[in-house]
DNA sequence: TATCTTGCCTTACGAACGTTAGCTTTTATC
DNA sequence: GATAAAAGCTAACGTTCGTAAGGCAAGATA
């Protein structure tokens, strides 16, 4: 049996949208856009398409499993607290560089979803910001980390992580890892040096 | 002479508009939200502003000049480089609550302004994250702070502050200058507690 | 009272939007 | 080579968009 290695234009189509959404936003794109991009005409992207609408949740959704499934195996470990979070902070900037185009989408793009999809999407953020919480409690519960509330420590280092995706060229002089291990540093031990 | 106390419609809209574009976004509100939310006919705009793409740049200018305003300053001041950025830090959380509608177009509607102007502004932002470099570059200088790419420095310092107008909320428990110094706290010191 | 200015109105323009319907062409299957 | 399915086309729908043109009514100025 051979595996058909067909184009799939499905697939073509999402990633065309994920660049022309990350680069001019979903609002500012259309479907006109869209086809020109794919070489075809507005009404032909419907035969493999239901809506623009969709698009966007997929390349979303599609984005935020797989955060998830990079920072919930290093959530459930037995790592100590302090590696642990460094190893999350790594982790999640690398989803950011492996999907730059769906993270872009992913994190400025998803309020222009329709509304139940929106609010699904929505709290799906907040289980995933949860999870670096409930890491944080645990470090000042260990009396590891300084005692700030959880949703700002949280919200102070996703924050720094997610403006990667602006900046990161894959032919830039750091890779993934190194970004992510300085940004847990300056996160976890801050830029000044200890003396 | 009287200082005449009019209630000058142009800043009436240009208000209702901060409110509009920062939270469902400059493009997803149409003119004739816009009215609507003034109690007028689309077309009355017209009478005082000559087009929304206008608007826009107006308020995120007006924006721009009030973190110049609230840097410089500090910048040009005689502080030690450690608590000169503390400040800094502190005084743009400051002007981010201050101006929390106005910075939530800042930070996000910029991109849609008409080309000529969004290039001008696009220098703008680079000169105020410059400013925040030079400050950087001092203190690995001074073999103050650890030594990264001040780019890299700078962006992450600015992102991490820049997320603040998503979530702050005049009544909730943190004043603004609080939430400045545990901003502060964390990018300089860390959320590690020192042994 | 006559005139000018200001603020808002009504009407409507041309363009762009997401999407549907139905036809034609290409490709895969036998 | 016949048949069926998949992919793309043309044409057009109903909306919504930013904005222009020109008029009307109220208040200020003279």
């Amino acid at each position: 049996m051979v595996i058909k290695e067909k184009p799939d234009r499905k697939q073509q189509i999402h990633e065309k949208a994920e660049e022309l959404f990350s680069s001019r936003g979903y609002l500012a794109t259309s479907m006109r856009d869209l086809a020109e991009a794919m070489g075809m005409e507005p009404a032909s992207l419907y035969s493999h398409i239901p809506s623009k609408d969709q698009v966007l949740f997929q390349i979303a959704d599609r984005c935020a499993n797989e955060f998830f499934a990079a920072i919930r195996p290093i959530f459930e470990s037995g790592l100590n607290t302090e590696k642990k979070l460094t190893a999350m902070i790594v982790a999640h900037v690398q989803v950011i560089t492996r999907n730059l185009k769906a993270s872009a989408v992913f994190f400025s793009e998803w309020r222009h979803l329709d509304d139940p999809r929106r609010a699904t999407f929505s709290l799906r953020r907040d289980e995933y910001e949860e999870i670096f919480r409930e890491v944080i409690r645990k470090g000042v519960h260990e009396n590891l980390f300084l005692h700030f509330d959880e949703r700002f420590s949280a919200r102070t280092i996703l924050s720094a992580l997610n403006w990667t995706h602006t900046w990161y060229r894959p032919d830039g002089e750091l890779k993934p890892e190194e970004i992510g291990e300085n940004l847990a540093k300056i996160l976890l031990h801050g830029l000044t040096r200890n003396m």
